[in-house]
This record gives structure tokens, sequence and C-alpha cells, in this order.
DNA sequence: CGTGATCCTGACCAATCGGTCAAAAGATAA
DNA sequence: TTATCTTTTGACCGATTGGTCAGGATCACG
């Protein structure tokens, strides 16, 4: 069907869109989908209201694309876990890179978790769906790596639970996490990070 | 100062009372405090809008209420952590009963999450002081048990943080849990206790 | 019973919300 | 320059929000 292509973004386009998304992550992970306002994201992307819902139809629309992006990237790394690899080392390696997502996007975690927690009314199915699938699938390996007797036998979703609570903890209740170590300009992820390792390498051993 | 007593609550006012904050409790876990109205509680709690308003002066008042007295029950089980109790005993009871909260106390969980996800604008400076208090006056107990080698080396804080995480993360994103293990009926918890046993018991041991 | 305090309600209000629209301003290419 | 397309805006709208208020219903108690 020729002639029914798409026009390419212009520059204006392509720098608006990402000003406005930018600020609605922002705003999105901090106060929730009805905390927010479309004045607010205007504002931090320093457009104006009429002007903003000539890039994005409504503010849902800009929810929906925060959040469509969000859960493959979010899960990157469980989908990168090697079946070929050393279980351990694998294991590990998704462990710092989950970490390594919270500390880098906070907001991120954040905006899914405000998600998962008022019951996924957005993401809704995908988790039963996609979710599901790839847990299931990783689920497989380990089974497999445990019955080789490489690491140590654990129910196998409870363990990627422990990985996501332990990450995401960092990112998502960062507030509580600096207020009870103090210290208040001190990086707490290094010393999480230790701890995890630690946690899970014992953990894992048979 | 005589006279100045107040009148005790009549039995109405304890019953309503008790309705609203329990209304409240459902709607602001769920939906966030901004993204509850007044009309949903008081539709929830059987009462009319402006009688809502009888009992308590505002939304943000019934939100306080709820919050001031989350942070005390919520810390009870670490409160009782024993210095003079088995040390391995005494946190595995720890974790088990914080669990438990989570079990039976799903929507205080949520609100308290959805508080400190938000950077925690009405619990504020209380994380800082009461909260950091505490964990500080425990934090000394669980290096004297490791000092004795009665439990293994680790960052007693992030000990405490990997508590939190591994119970509060099957109250907070039990729709994600439910998702995953799929078989809709099922009750997680008691594999999530299995696991999270083992996993401090592993962890734990020097 | 009656009477005063407690409890409850419909009607209303100002503010804010997400979203619309016509028209101006700016860019672009002939 | 002119004509066309894109971008931006101020003014506005209906719906919803948290909250008020005057007065009516109901209760406890002498």
């Amino acid at each position: 069907m020729p002639g029914l292509q798409t026009k390419p973004p212009s520059r204006i386009q392509q720098e608006n869109r990402r000003a406005i998304l930018d600020a609605a992550l922002d705003a999105f992970s901090t106060h929730g989908f009805r905390g927010t306002t479309l004045d607010q994201i205007a504002e931090k992307a320093g457009l104006s209201k009429p002007n903003l819902l000539y890039y994005f139809p409504s503010k849902e629309a800009i929810h929906t694309e925060l959040l469509s992006g969000l859960l493959d990237t979010w899960l990157d790394p469980l989908r990168a876990l090697d079946p070929a690899g050393d279980p351990k080392a694998e294991l590990l390696r998704y462990v710092h890179r989950k970490l390594e997502m919270s500390r880098e996007m906070p907001r991120e975690s954040r905006l899914f978790a405000n998600e998962v927690l008022q019951g996924a009314p957005h993401l809704g199915p995908l988790l039963g769906t996609g979710l599901k699938a790839l847990v299931d699938e990783k689920t497989v390996v380990l089974r497999a790596w445990m019955d080789e007797g490489r690491i140590a036998r654990l129910h196998p979703v409870h363990l990627i639970f422990s990985i996501w609570a332990l990450t995401q903890h960092y990112a998502d209740f960062d507030v509580q996490v600096r207020a009870v170590l103090g210290d208040e300009g001190t990086d707490p992820y290094p010393e999480a990070s230790l701890f995890i390792d630690t946690l899970f390498t014992k953990l894992l051993s048979p």
C-alpha cells in the first residue's frame, strides 16, 4: 500500500516528544498516574499544555507509551540469562545487572512499582502472558542446573522473585534506605552490591 | 486543668470512624493518595461525603491518621527482636512474622509502599528519626552476634533491608507474583515461607 | 414525654482537572 | 515574496474534585 507511509518525524518533533516523555517519567514515577497533572508535565517539559496535546492525544497515551517499552527493557537482563553459561556466574551477573538498572534507572523502576502496586491496571494481562512466559522459560533452565547439582535446589520462581525484590528495593525505597543509613551524601549501592553478592553466593551454593 | 477532657466517643462515632478508616485504607492502598476521592471512601464506608467530613476534617486528616499508627505497627516485629534470645531463631522468627504481616495486612503494606515510593511526603522525617533509631539499636545487637560468631558477618543494615524487601514483595507485588506463578487460586505464601526460610538459614550460617 | 446534643443530608461553591478549538506564529520550499 | 505546512498559543469547556453550610433527622437522657 504505497502512499500510506508515515512521514519521518522532524527534529522539533523528536526533541519535544523526548522532552515530554522525560518530564512525564519524572512526574508519573513520583506521583503516580492520577497524581500527575498535564500542567506539571508541560511545565517540566517547557511546553504549554495545548502544545503537549499536539504531540500526544491524551495523558493516558503518554503513560502508555512509557509503560509499553518499559517491561521489555526491564526484562532484558533476565532474557540474557545464558543456559550454556556457568550457572552461578550467570545468575550473579543477572543480579548485578539488575542492581545496576535500579541504580541507573530508578525512575523507571518506580514507574513499574507504582503500576504493579496498584494492581497493574494498564500493564494488565501482559504480566500473565509475556512476563510469565519468559519466567517459565528461564525456570526450565534453572531447574536443569539444579538437577545437575550445579546450584542449590530451590524454588526457581521464588528465586527470581528474590532477585527482583532485593534489587528493586534500592530504587523503589530509596528514601527509606538513605534515611536509615544516614550519611546523607553516601551512595548505598557499593555496600548493597557486596551484600547481595554474598547473599546469592551463599544461597546458590549446593 | 479540669473540664478540658474530651468526651468519650459514642458507639456511632466508633463504628463510623472505623468504617471510614477501613474504607480509606482500601482506597489509599490501591489508588494512592491523590488517586483516591472522598466519594470513593464515602461510598465504601456507606456514608455520604458531608458525613465523612463530619468525622474527619479533611482527606489529608484521614490519610495522616492511617499513616501515623502504621509505622509503629509495622516495626513491632523488629522491636521484638530479643538480644538475649538465640540469634538465628530470633532472626528467623522476625522474618516469618514479617512475612505473616505481609499476608495478613497487605493493604497496610501497600499504603506504606505507596508513601515511601513517592518520597515519603507525609511520613517525612520520621524515617530519619524513629525508624533510624530503632534500626541503629538493633544493628548493635546484630553486630554483637556477629562478633560472637553466632551468625555470619554481614552488613547488618543491608541484612534488615533484605528482610524487608523479600517479605514485603509478596504483599506489594502480589499481582505480579500471582501472574507469574499462574494457578490463579493458589496461595503463594507457603512456598514463599519455605524459600525465605532456606534463604536466611543459609545466609546467616557462619 | 420533651429537649438539647449528636448525627446526617441536599444543595452548593471555588478550584482544578483533562481536553478542545480557532487562529496566530513560525518554518519551509517554490 | 508568496503559499503551504508545521508548531504554538490563549481562551474556553464540561466534569470532577475537596470542602462548606444551613437545616433536617435521630438519638440519649432527664
